[in-house]
DNA sequence: AGACAATGTGAGATCGATCTCACATATATT
DNA sequence: AATATATGTGAGATCGATCTCACATTGTCT
């Protein structure tokens, strides 16, 4: 019962033509009879022609997709990049391929692999180390179209998009001892993720700024998921003279502590002032509001979109490295800490 | 400079036999001499060969991918199932093309046009309407494995992944009612979308039940997202006799209706009570928590994809329409509501 | 020794679409 | 009338991997 999907030459068999005729006849090049072409139309047409696109590709270059690999589909920050991107690919008839590197090296690594034996057109990745990239390096060796997004693997020559993580992580820091802190808690990523890495840089670079030192019991690392971040900030804040202040790297971290602080009576921004990298929808829900760093993620998904297209058609020719700005949303959850 | 991937010939060129022998050493199939089959690895090796999946489907059959179409990405719902499904697809060693319909039927339509051109093995679909589904028909007819997940279209026989939406409905309104409510609202999605229409069968069922007569100003509809969930609650509850208690059809809404009566000053319990269906992380965060109706969602994309894997290796002879449990958890957000 | 199986290898067809080239006609130009 | 040009069409090659088939070569058995 599986009919077969017609074929070129089912199409030319119908309209009395050769292969190559019909060929002509459906994607107008070179000269067609004007009777000879609409037989053929009204061929493909009957028999619900539809181009075998692996036969295309394989003859002509590539598969009109895009690959995709992101750190984790379930952050609400690359679910919106991975939309925008999808969005764009579909306006330029192109298809989106998937696939969650879950921040480790290998699967990223086998992953592209993966993906380039599919002879896909172009890849947008958000490596999940900012350094051993030499499967980036290969690629971009290679001409093949890559733009990193969201993360830069500084040793790879590619177009990218990221944001200022230093200069907002610094801000936001910088605030909260503008506010009278000292003990400031960081809950970040593995220190190996490039966005990580540089909000700690900013965070170490305020703290520097001010005379304050350093100290590891103010830093917990935790895997960006809610629940990770959760136990994280649990062990974060059971020491005996615990942070007054905390600074999130990401959206789901500073959801999960919320939910630590709320099970450990930690009440916001009386017990302990809060500060996230990146803004969420409930941050305006929760009493107090949520003081967040923001970034203009609906720009992020698209520009890298944009860049990649703009590479496949070969307009650009020198990378592109941009940097969008990010800015300090002041709302309720930091106090004024007199004295230490 | 860019170099082409290697391809068969070039490793039997290398190996110094026939691209036959090649492809026999390296796939292992018919007899090969062990030292020929060394000879064809290392050179395989060396020159970094890495097989044409294009090639390769274009002769044997279908792409190791899957194609998968839900509403919306952005959706933390939908984004595990995506997540789930795509880690069972990379354990089979199989891709993932992530399509959003963004609810609109023909934009489905296309997709799946789009993708089945590309001899693709399978697909998962969220349908963006419960009727009309013609072109899943055809899938189904023609065989081509398919697996709704979700939502079900009641006409395609094939098979699908759904939770109970009317009973988990049903048992959130009867909930509110015992509490002592009869002004109930419903902030729904189009009717045209299965859980939506299926959450709201429940819903009256409930009322019916209770001999309360439905009321259209009663019930908002609004898209699935947290902002239009805001619009949508504030017009039902700018009404001159608004409702006691709402029901959200899903987390986002949920989610939109919480920041409405936040910025409408109307507090929950005490104004207004409220369930939603599907449970989120920050369910727990909110003064008071909400009350919800939660689905196994870990359990639906990692059962929608073991059915289309199923399906492919040809196991599975007749459907499977598995429906999931639903389960009111009770947290703070219905107040007892005494006389009307 | 002769017949037959087991083992190893290569030539060529195949999948479907596209493109080059050669070959027809028909029309225009000298 | 003879040549040149425009207009249509088909045969066959191509992309890369796989598989069937035919052909060797070696070994085994009567």
């Amino acid at each position: 019962m599986v009919r077969k999907p017609a074929t070129l030459k089912d199409v030319a068999a119908l309209a009395n033509v050769s292969r190559a005729t019909a060929a002509r006849a459906l994607n107008s090049y070179g000269y067609v009879g004007d009777e000879t072409g609409r037989k053929v139309q009204a061929a493909a047409e009957r028999l619900g022609y539809r181009g075998n696109r692996l036969a295309q590709a394989l003859r002509g270059g590539r598969l009109p997709i895009v690959g995709c690999i992101l750190g984790d589909i379930q952050n609400p920050f690359f679910a919106r990049i991975a939309h925008d991107i999808e969005v764009l690919c579909r306006e330029r008839g192109h298809n989106l391929v998937i696939a969650s590197s879950e921040e480790e090296l290998e699967q990223e690594i086998s992953l592209l692999a993966s993906l380039q034996s599919l002879s896909i057109r172009g890849f947008i990745v958000a490596p999940a180390s900012a350094e051993g990239n030499a499967h980036l390096q290969r690629l971009a060796a290679e001409h093949v179209p890559l733009v990193m997004v969201d993360r830069v693997a500084e040793d790879v020559e590619c177009d990218s998009v990221a944001v200022d993580n230093e200069g907002g992580a610094r801000k936001a820091v910088e605030y909260l001892i503008g506010m009278g802190h000292r003990r400031i808690g960081l809950l970040q990523d593995n220190a190996r993720i490039f966005t990580s890495r540089e909000r700690m840089n900013g965070y170490q670079a305020a703290l520097a700024a001010s005379d304050i030192k350093a100290n590891d019991r103010m830093v917990s690392v935790s895997q960006s998921t809610v629940e990770h971040a959760i136990d994280a900030t649990i062990r974060l804040f059971s020491q005996k003279t615990p942070p007054t202040a905390l600074f999130t790297v990401d959206s789901l971290m500073t959801q999960g502590a919320l939910l630590a602080f709320r099970s450990m009576g930690i009440s916001i921004p009386h017990d302990v002032s809060l500060i996230g990298f990146d803004d969420f929808n409930l941050a305006t829900f929760t009493d107090p509001q949520i003081t967040v760093v923001s970034q203009p993620v609906s720009e992020i998904g698209r520009t890298a979109a944009r860049l990649l297209f703009e590479r496949l058609s070969g307009k650009s020719d020198h990378t592109q490295k941009i940097r969008f700005e990010t800015k300090l949303i002041v709302r309720g959850s930091v106090s004024r800490r007199s004295g230490s």
